[in-house]
DNA sequence: CGGATGGTTGAGTAGCCTCAAAGTATGTGG
DNA sequence: CCACATACTTTGAGGCTACTCAACCATCCG
């Protein structure tokens, strides 16, 4: 079996050097051959906002790495009725294995860039390679951790304490180091997509960030941009831990 | 490599030997060697109702699989507020690998058998073994589709719907194989523990099952003895597809 | 028989939703 | 580069769903 950690440069590909996925993602558990292998199969793509990745029920005979942006969840009602069931980013692996009907749609939130591959030939290399089967284990449980999390957040708060969970969400995820002091952040969701995140509408979401507004936990310019200047604040008014 | 499909009893520990999760659940990845290898440090015992397992952010030092009986998994907040993140039957497996502390508090819904082994030792057999690692892999994505068919429940459904997919739920679990037609069951939870589960109150709960009563959905008897005369007629009553 | 536990029902209220309108970014073609 | 159309957001008024508080009922158990 090879080193991982001894990859040198000049063993991997081109097109997977400098790829966030190589160190944070799933392909970290690659050699520098399956790596080769594997991008003989690979496309690398962009997708602008809003444009729809998986329809939901769907058969997809892809899966992919999210190499930058962010790509939400969804589950949709006969009536319309609509709930985000999660949202990722880089270094994020998209798609469900080991059944090819998705039970979710895919949808572009902030324009991302992604890197694709054949269904079959990544559920090969997960049968040859368990460190890959690891990886993608810790993923898939970090994932269950997160929406269970946000099943205390849809079935028991606030909607101000809901709004104020999405931002320390987000805020979370551009600056994972320090949870107090001050950040500032573009939302890559608009208030119609936090909404369906949120289990809201429209308007009370909308009046949950002035009311947040007004009890100076967030500033907000030109509606996507927001400052938290103490994120203690802002965690406090999850009622959360 | 052993092959799995041709263990006979013989190989099989006795403690083993009829044991559910041998079959459907995780055990079923292991050779007759790993499973006396396992069965050395595994401890069977039983739970009574209301008893906990597991205390929220303890650190958790063993794993289990559920022989029998129901486990709720349970998230609190500071308040008191506490919403109901996962429901888990026989032959599940308990636990949350690669992490000590408990994100979630455990408590037994419905008087479980428990086999618990030492976090340590299945961690060893989980490197060694792949298939185990697979069988975690596809459990843990069976909870995480189940976390998020939730997530739309707690976000964007009626209370109506809410109870009625609940019962929907508890009749798949008991009957997983036709869906129409009628079942009879007893409900796991309390009426109080299905509000924690649906994030309502046990008052809306109540007046839903009334409700459903009165629809001729449901049958009640006794509090806990619902008869579904027609699953179809529920499963519109949720809503959903 | 008295208390404890769990469930139902009723009356009133609060929080979020609906409907409506006006305000503010964003983008496009001339 | 401006004028205009479109999409998105905010704000207001009123209504409905689910919550709160309270009383009552059923069952179980010492």
């Amino acid at each position: 079996m090879t080193e991982r950690k001894d990859i040198h440069n000049s063993d991997v590909p081109i097109v997977c050097r400098a790829c966030e996925a190589r160190h944070k993602g799933i392909c970290g558990a690659l050699s520098g051959d399956e790596l080769l292998r594997l991008s003989k199969h690979t496309v690398k793509r962009t997708a602008a906002r809003k444009q729809e990745l998986i329809h939901e029920e769907d058969e997809v005979h892809t899966y992919s790495n999210i190499l930058s942006g962010a790509v939400k969840l969804t589950k949709l009602m006969p009536d319309g009725r609509q709930q985000i069931v999660g949202l990722q980013f880089a270094p994020d692996f998209l798609g469900r294995p080991f059944v090819s009907e998705s039970s979710f749609g895919a949808e572009v939130a902030a324009d991302v860039k992604l890197c694709s591959f054949p269904k079959d030939v990544l559920e090969t290399m997960l049968v040859e390679n368990p460190e890959l089967e690891n990886r993608l284990l810790r993923q898939v449980l970090k994932e269950l951790d997160e929406a269970r999390q946000w099943m205390l957040v849809l079935g028991r708060m606030t909607a101000k304490e809901k709004v104020a969970s999405f931002l320390s969400l987000i805020a979370n995820h551009i600056d994972p180091e320090h949870d107090d002091g001050s950040v500032t952040f573009e939302l890559p969701l608009s208030r119609a997509e936090i909404a369906d995140y949120l289990g809201l509408t429209i308007e009370t979401v909308s009046r949950q960030f002035t009311a947040l507004r007004k009890d100076g936990i967030i500033e907000i310019e030109g509606n996507r941009h927001i400052v938290v200047p103490d994120r203690e604040a802002l965690k406090d008014a999850t009622g959360s831990t």
